[in-house]
DNA sequence: GCCAACGTTGGC
DNA sequence: GCCAACGTTGGC
């Protein structure tokens, strides 16, 4: 069975990939919105993903993580007072749910949104690129998940 | 800091 | 079920 490809946005200033790479592994927790945790379902053991640098001042793929932990219930959904606390999940009937992911391996060098936008082969599919894309965690093709490795093994474009 | 795009909420 | 209002995301 092959595995799937996926890409989580992280917000450097919150957690980076030097976080990541120095605890290790996290639980990927937080994600309040339904489309995100129904590819974190989808995710299955041995998984991919690229670790995305977003909202800063230059937004990139930084790194690879890979899923060592399937869904289950995302706790801090019942962390009362807590930043991610949501009233309608319950013990019994989580709505929210999580994966755990470890540090893979950091890019060559990181790929911009910049360079991922100006890519013709990239632009009309990917995900992120959509007008508007501001899911947390999205399915990333295997054509598109190549493509973006073979980028990360050259030098950076110079602008 | 601005603002477009998006998802959710809640009145009707 | 519709849709306006609102809060959030995230690039620029």
């Amino acid at each position: 069975m092959a595995i799937s490809y996926w890409l989580f946005k992280s917000e450097p200033d919150s957690f980076g990939l030097d976080r990541l790479e120095r605890e290790g592994r996290t639980e990927w927790s937080g994600v309040r919105n339904y489309q995100a945790r129904n590819n974190m379902k989808e995710m299955r053991l041995g998984d991919l993903g690229f670790f995305y640098h977003s909202s800063t001042k230059v937004p990139e793929i930084v790194g690879i993580v890979k899923v060592v932990r399937e869904a289950y219930p995302d706790f801090t959904a019942r962390e009362r007072g807590g930043p991610y606390f949501d009233p309608k999940s319950t013990t019994a009937n989580p709505i929210w749910e999580m994966v755990d992911v470890a540090f893979e391996r950091r890019l060559p060098r990181p790929v911009t949104l910049a360079e991922l936008r100006a890519n013709p082969a990239l632009a009309p599919t990917m995900v992120l690129l959509r007008r508007g894309s501001r899911l947390s965690v999205q399915p990333v093709h295997k054509r598109e998940w190549d493509i973006i490795l073979a980028l990360a093994e050259q030098p950076a474009p110079s602008i």
